[in-house]
RNA sequence: GCGCGAGUGGCGGAAUUGGUAGACGCGCUGGCUUCAGGUGCCAGUGAUCGCAAGGUCGUGGGGGUUCAAGUCCCCCCUCGCGCACCA
């Protein structure tokens, strides 16, 4: 018998690993190790599911429901056709360690990973091949499960599941439901908010008005309106609603999008097709409503800065004035919105959107006599300028807009009233200024705003200073910030020499008193743009009556699932071709549109919406289906929400405790999540009222990449490196040099690693270690395949202390260890500890593996200290861990074994080194007893042979003592 | 332009409240084991001077505070990310 390592299959290699992570996958699997118990339901612990049949001691233990809860989650996957690369791993990896850690830590763990599975890819792969997404759907999601399954992470298989569902379509449907049946009332208080506000039933509304206590918006009794019209002033309040206004329209993807989905370029997000903005009527949510509390209950929550950022930024709450400005020889007034209404006495003109629904009153019939000619846009009528203008502004994609900003517009012909001076102003049209945003009308202030002060260069207008600019300030140029004010007095008002913000309340205050200003507060952020014309998404809950009044479907009707179509494709159009219109996928199946329902009051017609959801409405609620999956009654019973989710001491708002993905949904699916979740709360759902508590950006696993003269990848595994005489590196494939670049991994980059490829060569314990020690969780950090080795012959020691490698005996000794080794574990004990609770797993790992070098010179270990470590080493190598635990003589799972406790009686010292420095260098050290005194110290200190020599015979000026680690001499200077 | 974050060996990265800079890993160098190979083992490894003991320099650059600075303060440079005609 060979007692070659290599040959005795007992040295713990790929092979070895691959034999122990499969074997204890299915152990865990078949004793439902990781399954979760909730408080009530199908898997509470008497709930059926939930009486598990456990063959073993490797369940989960009895008392696991009694436990403090704690809920992980990371951002679901989109079930990708092109499978998971090393990368995709890493933020799964990561709260699987946290998951672990804690449940050794006495916490009921609650973890599962789901799919979310509608969207633009499988919908264009299904028009490419003319299957039907739901069969690549599936497909794909059974691939990932696959290579998922070999991470073995603790999952809660049983909580998993796909957006694509008919069971969880069903709610994301009863979710619209309760949002179209809802309204924001800022009257609303709710108990345990500070703010007023909130989601409130719409039925409450309709009761103001039928009560008179509201007013319609014309002013006739409730009663005396028809049911259409009815509807039309419900529509100005439902939190879902139709409306026809300014829209993203993409002819490329052949759909409207959110403004979420372009980018800053005026492009798709996906595609990069060119969007225009067109009036269209589509479903909106109304998120405005929720802009403050989405802003301000940001403090609460245990989220990144730049991600807090991002989402103050995208709601863009501001603080100003609304001011009324009288037209010349008029009626007619224009209001602006400001955030300087101190600068009103230096507004020298006027602009409006193109789009401005005052535009066309304001063009006056023919140019005065002095009109300049660059006013004109070389029309001889206001009237053909102004339409030729708007034409041209609305051919104009986004991009095309942002692109120039080189300022252009048209002379109205009329002229407004500066009310602080009294003089006339010009009133322009400028695509500069946006009709979303404000009154789509500005005050034109050149001397105090960049973009004014273009114009009225452009346009050869006047400028007049309020705000003293500083000496050095330059003559011919804006001036943005502080200062005093000058030239603002009129007989009524004189804020000349106050501070911006004085001036500002002050004038506003004098205009307030004639009626022409109010305060207000203004948002970038609009309405959520709801409705897609794509097919593979969830069909809205919706009807249309004769009217064509839309009816939401009784809760009994849900799920409306998807017709059968045999082309699943919208009429897409050439991409720059504007003037197209949506046409949605759903619309081919005239059955399924075309319905004759019993709504309650006899069968009538109706046709269907055929729009359908974005694909963000999943993800906007599955943080709570996870804590009741199967639940048919309800989208989650409220004592597994309250158990999950609910308020807590370190949790003031709830939600799960930890969620981990990427940051490029810093301002889409979080913010559309917050937002159902806060109206799912109003409405008394849930209890709590954000669905994250704790927020993690998991960095990205990049890789470099190879390219050959003429551009084109080359596969990066086959590169050599090479050092040239001058110490440059250079790169080389086919003995070809290539230029090396670093960045995403991908397929076409052809530097893609897939997780098999590290199975196959180490286990899946070596790659979760080697993923987990690559550098902090939220750091991007470089792939690099020679380097994983490291943790294989970490964890290759790790099985020598254990296991003898030429028999596969055990060597674990049975003694008490040295108080050397006790004082390592008990410091990697406290320090592992630390690091965990911060996920600093890269340093956790690397305790670990002081530990085992320690061991390993000791030339071996004791049961007190190797049990510590394989509990220590579980959480990252959880099957080798749990092989180790078994092979200790345990009959259970180590899944459970309490996490090792700090004995601080090993941590005391009888010798600690003190370091000597002379002027803040070290020149000695000395190994003093822990205790030892100042004084006494000082006196070792000024003795040691390297110091005196440092010191030169220069005398002491200062002695500083740190007992017992540090000694500081000063000599005279 | 505005906002946020980061600059430490050849590389990834460590360094409570200011108190031994470079833990741990890769790579590299030397040795052992092996028919061979390395995904095995042992030792060394910031730069520099020195046979050595030891010295000098060293955390993007410059200045400052301090007995002591990667860490605190001021100025500057570079890189990354976000927003960008939002009145």
């Amino acid at each position: 018998m060979s007692t070659n390592p290599e040959e005795t299959g007992y040295r713990y290699d790929a092979s070895l690993a691959e034999k122990i992570e499969k074997s204890w996958q299915s152990t865990w699997e078949q004793s439902g190790t990781f399954h979760t118990p909730n408080p009530s339901g199908d898997l509470s612990a008497t709930g059926e599911l939930g009486s598990q049949d456990v063959p073993s001691g490797y369940g989960p233990p009895a008392d696991l429901s009694e436990r403090e809860s704690l809920y992980i989650m990371d951002m679901f996957p989109y079930p990708s056709g092109a499978g998971l690369h090393v990368g995709h791993p890493l933020g799964y990896l990561g709260t699987d360690v946290f998951g672990r850690y804690q449940r050794m830590r006495g916490h009921n763990v609650m973890h599962a990973l789901s799919y979310d599975a509608f969207g633009l890819p499988a919908d264009l792969y299904a028009v490419q091949t003319g299957q039907h997404p739901r069969i690549t759907t599936d497909a794909n999601i059974s691939n990932m499960t696959e290579q998922l399954r070999r991470l073995g992470l603790a999952h809660d298989a049983r909580r998993s599941f796909a957006t694509t569902d008919d069971d969880f379509v069903k709610w994301t449907q009863w979710i619209f439901l309760q949002i179209f049946n809802s309204w924001y009332d800022p009257e609303a208080s709710t108990p345990g908010e500070d703010s007023t506000g909130a989601a409130r039933p719409i039925g409450t509304l309709i009761e103001q008005f039928a009560a008179g206590t509201r007013a319609t918006p014309d002013g006739r009794a409730w009663a005396e309106l028809s049911p259409a019209e009815r509807e039309d002033v419900l529509q100005g309040y439902r939190l879902a609603y139709v409306s026809e206004s300014p829209v993203n329209w993409c002819p490329g993807l052949g759909t409207v999008l959110a403004n979420e989905e372009v980018t800053a370029e005026g492009l798709s997000e996906r595609g990069n097709f060119p969007v225009y903005t067109r009036r269209l009527r589509q479903w909106n949510m109304r998120i405005t409503a929720y802009a403050d509390r989405l802003i301000d209950d940001l403090d609460s929550l245990d989220w990144p800065s730049a991600v807090r950022s991002m989402q103050v930024n995208w709601i863009g709450r501001s603080k100003g004035a609304l001011l009324r400005l009288p037209v010349a020889e008029s009626e007619a007034e224009i209001e602006v919105y400001t955030t300087r209404p101190d600068t009103l006495f230096g507004a020298t003109y006027m602009v409006l959107s193109p789009e401005h629904p005052q535009v066309t009153e304001l063009t006056a019939a023919a140019w005065e006599p002095g009109a300049p000619e660059s006013w004109r846009g070389g029309e001889s009528t206001p009237a053909e300028a102004i339409a030729a203008y708007q034409r041209e502004a609305a051919a104009k994609t986004d991009a095309d807009r942002q692109q120039s900003r080189e300022k252009t517009g048209i002379f109205t012909g009329s002229y407004a009233v500066n009310p602080a001076t009294g003089g006339r102003i010009p009133v322009f049209i400028a695509d500069y200024v946006l009709m979303g945003y404000g009154t789509g009308a500005v005050m034109g202030v050149p001397g105090e705003d960049p973009r004014d002060w273009d114009f009225a260069k452009t346009f050869g207008l006047p400028y007049n200073r309020t705000v003293q600019p500083p000496a050095d300030h330059d003559e011919d140029s804006v001036y943005t910030g502080p200062g005093v004010m000058i030239n603002s007095a009129n007989e009524e008002i004189d804020i000349n020499g106050l501070e911006v913000d004085a001036a500002k309340a002050e004038i506003t205050a004098w205009l307030a008193g004639k009626g022409l200003a109010t305060e207000s507060t203004q948002y970038r952020l609009r309405d959520w743009l709801f409705s897609r014309q794509r097919y593979w998404g969830e069909p809205f809950p919706i009807v249309y009556n004769e009217d064509g009044t839309p009816v939401a479907l009784p809760d009994e009707m849900l799920p409306v699932g998807l017709p059968e179509v045999e082309d699943f494709a919208p009429r897409t159009y050439e991409p720059d071709d504007a003037d197209s219109r949506p046409e949605p996928a759903l619309g081919r199946n005239r059955d399924w549109v075309e319905v004759e329902l019993d709504l309650g009051d006899g069968p009538k017609k109706y046709h269907r919406e055929t729009n359908t959801m974005p694909n963000w409405a999943g993800s906007s609620w599955y943080q709570l289906r996870y804590a009741d999956p199967h639940n048919s009654e309800r989208l989650v019973d409220p004592a597994n929400e309250e158990y999950w989710l609910g308020p807590r001491e370190s949790k003031p708002r709830g939600g799960a405790d930890l969620y981990v993905g990427g940051v490029e949904h810093a301002v889409l699916h979080l913010l559309y999540a917050r937002f159902w979740h806060k109206i799912l709360f109003d409405l008394g759902h849930i209890s709590s009222s954000e669905p994250f508590h704790r927020l993690v950006n998991q960095g990205y696993i990049q890789a470099y990449a190879y390219t050959d003269s003429r551009g084109v990848y080359v596969p990066a595994a086959e590169v050599e490196e090479r050092t040239e005489d001058n110490g440059e590196l250079t790169f080389w494939y086919n003995g070809q040099q290539v230029n090396r670049e670093y960045g995403k991994i991908g397929k076409s980059l052809k530097n893609s690693v897939m997780p098999d490829e590290m199975y196959d060569a180490y286990g899946a314990d070596t790659f979760r270690v080697y993923e987990m020690s690559m550098g902090p969780l939220e750091q991007d950090r470089p792939w690099e395949t020679r380097a994983v080795v490291g943790a294989h012959r970490f964890l290759q020691r790790v099985w020598r202390l254990f296991v003898d490698e030429s028999d596969g005996r055990s060597i674990v000794g049975e003694g008490t260890s040295d108080a050397e080794s006790l004082k390592v574990l008990h410091q990697v004990i406290a320090g592992v500890r630390e690091d965990m609770d911060h996920l600093r797993f890269n340093t956790a790992i690397s305790k670990l593996i002081v530990l085992t070098n320690h061991a390993t010179k000791q030339g071996g270990a004791d049961r007190d200290l190797l049990e510590p470590l394989a509990i220590m080493l579980a959480p990252f190598a959880p099957h080798l861990a749990e092989e180790l635990w078994s092979r200790l003589g345990h009959e259970s799972t180590i899944t459970y074994a309490p996490f090792p406790e700090v004995d601080p009686q090993h941590l005391v010292a009888d010798q600690v080194t003190c370091v000597v420095q002379v002027k803040g260098k070290v020149r000695a050290r000395l190994e003093v007893d822990p205790d030892i005194s100042e004084a006494e110290l000082e006196k070792l200190a000024l003795e040691s042979p390297n110091a005196v020599k440092a010191l030169g015979g220069a005398g002491i000026r200062k002695v500083i003592v740190r007992a017992p680690k540090l000694v500081n001499i000063v000599p005279d200077a």
